[in-house]
Parts: structure tokens; C-alpha cells; sequence
DNA sequence: AGCTGTCGTTGCTCTGGCGCAATGATCGTA
DNA sequence: TACGATCATTGCGCCAGAGCAACGACAGCT
């Protein structure tokens, strides 16, 4: 639990009833991009999809969120806005705070600001480096690069070999790393002749991570 | 000055005074990137370039950093690497604290604690809102937008336009909106023809700043 | 003044990847 | 089980922009 480290599991009841746990059906959106943001949340259970939209429309993707992980930190200050879009992938249970109480927690107990604090950190050092590999990396590193962030998020054994856990359709990956559908599709569709992955509909498994990993030129 | 908005000003002899005042020479590096984080820097006078490499030794430029604003805020946690590294454009004055310093002074005036998670959240707006652009806008529209920025930042009226008062070369605009100088130079060379721009080694003007602002379309 | 090195410009070629169109595969629903 | 809807695949043409090469302009140094 990012939030929690290092804060003592006596706490962790208080801190977590302190906020409202609710649950998003598959598909709703959680907030809205540019809407006030009032409330932070933490996943308990299930997935969201981060989005962005551009003036034209076209969406793309910041980052899926997973169990343990937080998001619109920034509603710990006033009148901000969301800065992208939360859509639930399936049935997702957040808990969720309002700027207040939150600030009385981190008041309380110092080190949820400094897990915030590096939380953020975090985020900014995972754009810049995004932002880099798209400046210079052509597309077919940058899918690879995008298949093993998250397979190492949403990653599951399986006989075959790793299955990425969401429904991951070639257009979800496409706006994750910036490209389009086709190249995408292309370029999995190759991948899979080579038996490197297994790609179904709205599925990818992974059976050679070593070869992705390599493809991704990682370090 | 972001970092001490809403501090009393008879404070702000006391908070500026416990960081270390340091001179650097046009050219030289005040952090590398990946060097372990010791201080965080605020700049007085002059300016600093901030660039990523990639793997191939390609440079792209994050920002641009001027008086008043605030650079390598991730030193206030332990462990941390500077994400980037820092270059003086001409001779530029900075204060800086370490992580003791700046923690103590955060619990002396919350403000700058607030102050500073402010400065970091519109970090990562403006890292995700270039990287849309990256995404989706043409060369052509990121280099408009890349010239209102540093107007915004930089700008100095002249009588020929707005003049962009650092050094900035085709090199470096191609590393800042991740073209190549041949591209920027043409574009340029282009809006010179055009006169919404003189353009000189390293130096630009807008003289149509309306124009300049419909190429790059914002809002 | 002349030399050297950096920066800027521009014609040319080449290609990565976009987007259309057409087709096939699979899902949910009645 | 049949049908519409969404998703995936692939051949094809096209073009924005990268990169090379060659040259010009200007700055700083001796």
C-alpha cells in the first residue's frame, strides 16, 4: 500500500475508514477531466484506466491503476482540476477522501504527506521518461516497453506464459503508446507468428518475456 | 515567488538566508542526472537549461528555468535521483538547501510545504500536456507553442517585437518540442519569410505574436 | 585579416508509420 | 442460430518529417 508505508498496522483501520469505500461498475467513469477535483482515491479492488482526451478527440492514455494505488492527489489542494479521466475497466472498489480529511490525516500522521510526496515524485519521473521514449524511440520499442510495464502491473501466471489481466484491445495499446490501431495490431500480429506472445481479442499473454524484454531494450 | 506565496515577507529574509547562496558560470552543470539528489535550488538571476538523455545519447530539453522558480524539489526525499540535469544558460545565481533544511523550514512555515506541492502537481500537468501534444499535434503547431512558452517566460519587448532573451539555437528548439534542427530551421527560416518572426543565430523576436499563437492553436 | 569552429539554410532522398478499405473473427443479444 | 456490433488483420498508397550533403553566415581567436 503506497500510501501506508511505513505508518504502523494499528493505524491502517482508522486511516482507511476515514475516507468512503464505493464501488464503480465496469465502464463508469470515476471523474472527469477539468472537472473540480474534490475527492482522492485509492484502489482497493479492480482497475482504472487513465485518459486524456486532445482538442481533436483523440484519446490517449497516461497509465492504467491498479489494486494499492492512488490517484488525483492533486484534490488535496484547492481548485484544481482532475487532470485527466478515470473509467473503470471492471467492477472497482475505491476509498475515497475529500481535501479535509485528508489534510487532517497527513496532519496526524506526517508520513502520508511524505508518501504522497514521493508518490508524485514517481508519477513525474514515469511521464518524463514516457515523454523521452516517445521523442526517440520508435514504435515498436515503445509497445514492447509497454507490454512489460504492465506485465509487471497486471501480469498472471498462466501455463501459457504471463497474461495481462485487463482487457487490453489493440486500440487501448495503441493510445497507451501513441500509435494507432494498425500499427498495433500489426505489429502484435507479427509477434505472435513468432510466438513471442499469445493475442486474442482484448487479450494479450505474454510466453516469451525475455524476447519482449529484449525488443524493449531495457537498460 | 512560487515557493513562498501566502508567507508574511518579514519571513522571507529568514527562509531565503538558510539556504546557500551560489554562483554558476554560463555553461556549467549544477546536477547531473542520476547523481544522487542532495539539494534543491531556487533561481535568483539567470536562467537553466534542464535536459534527459536517451540511450543514444540524444539530449531533449524538459524545461526551461528562470528567477523565481524552483528546480529539483525531489532532494527534500532520501534516495532520490535528480531526474534530470540542470546546465547555466549565462551566469546565473541560485540558493539551495538540503533535505534537513527544507524539511525543518516546511515545519516552520506549512505554507511552503503547500507551496511546493503545488509547484510539483503543475510539474506533471505540464509534463502530460506536452506529452499530448507530442501525441497528436504537428511538428509545425509544437514549435508555435514551444515559442508562446519561452515568450511567456522570457519575453522582453523590443521595438522590432517580443524579443526570447536566452540563447536559443535551432538546436535547441528542435531538443525542447523533440524535432530535428533541420525541421526547425525550415519552419522558422519559413515564418522569418513570412515576417512573424527575425530570426538570428540564437536569438528570436516575434513580431506577430497573434500569428505565432493561431499556429499553435491553443484553446 | 585570416582561420577555425559553430550555427543556420536548403535541395534531395528515403522511410516509418498513418489511414483507408475490405474482410474475417468473436461477442452479446434476441 | 441468426444478426448486428465491436474488435482484429492486412494489402495498399501516401506523406510528414528525418537525415545527408553542401554551402553560407557569423563569432571568436590569434
Amino acid at each position: 500500500m503506497d500510501l501506508l508505508k511505513g505508518i504502523d498496522r494499528v493505524h491502517h483501520p482508522e486511516i482507511l475508514d476515514s475516507g468512503i469505500r464505493t464501488s464503480i461498475k465496469a465502464k463508469k467513469i470515476l471523474f472527469h477531466e477539468g472537472d473540480i477535483a474534490q475527492r482522492c482515491y485509492l484502489v482497493i479492488k479492480g482497475s482504472l484506466k487513465l485518459t486524456k482526451l486532445n482538442e481533436q478527440g483523440r484519446e490517449i492514455i497516461i497509465r492504467y491503476i491498479g489494486p494499492t494505488e492512488l490517484t488525483a492527489e492533486v484534490a488535496v489542494l484547492k481548485e484544481k482540476k482532475y487532470p485527466a479521466t478515470a473509467e473503470a475497466l471492471k467492477k472497482t472498489d475505491v476509498i475515497s477522501w475529500d481535501k479535509q480529511t485528508m489534510l487532517q490525516l497527513m496532519r496526524k500522521y506526517p508520513d502520508i504527506a511524505i508518501n504522497m510526496l514521493d508518490i508524485v515524485f514517481k508519477r513525474i519521473d514515469d511521464v518524463q521518461f514516457r515523454y523521452l521514449e516517445l521523442s526517440t524511440e520508435p514504435v515498436e520499442q515503445r509497445i514492447a516497453r509497454t507490454l512489460m510495464r504492465l506485465m509487471r502491473q497486471y501480469g498472471k501466471k498462466t501455463e501459457e506464459g504471463v497474461c495481462i489481466d485487463i482487457p487490453l484491445s489493440r486500440q487501448n495499446i495503441a493510445d497507451y503508446c501513441s500509435t494507432s490501431h494498425y500499427t498495433a495490431s500489426r505489429i502484435l500480429s507479427l509477434w505472435g507468428k513468432r510466438s513471442l506472445i499469445i493475442s486474442r481479442r482484448e487479450q494479450v499473454t505474454i510466453t516469451k518475456p525475455h524476447k519482449i524484454r529484449m525488443i524493449a531494450d531495457e537498460e
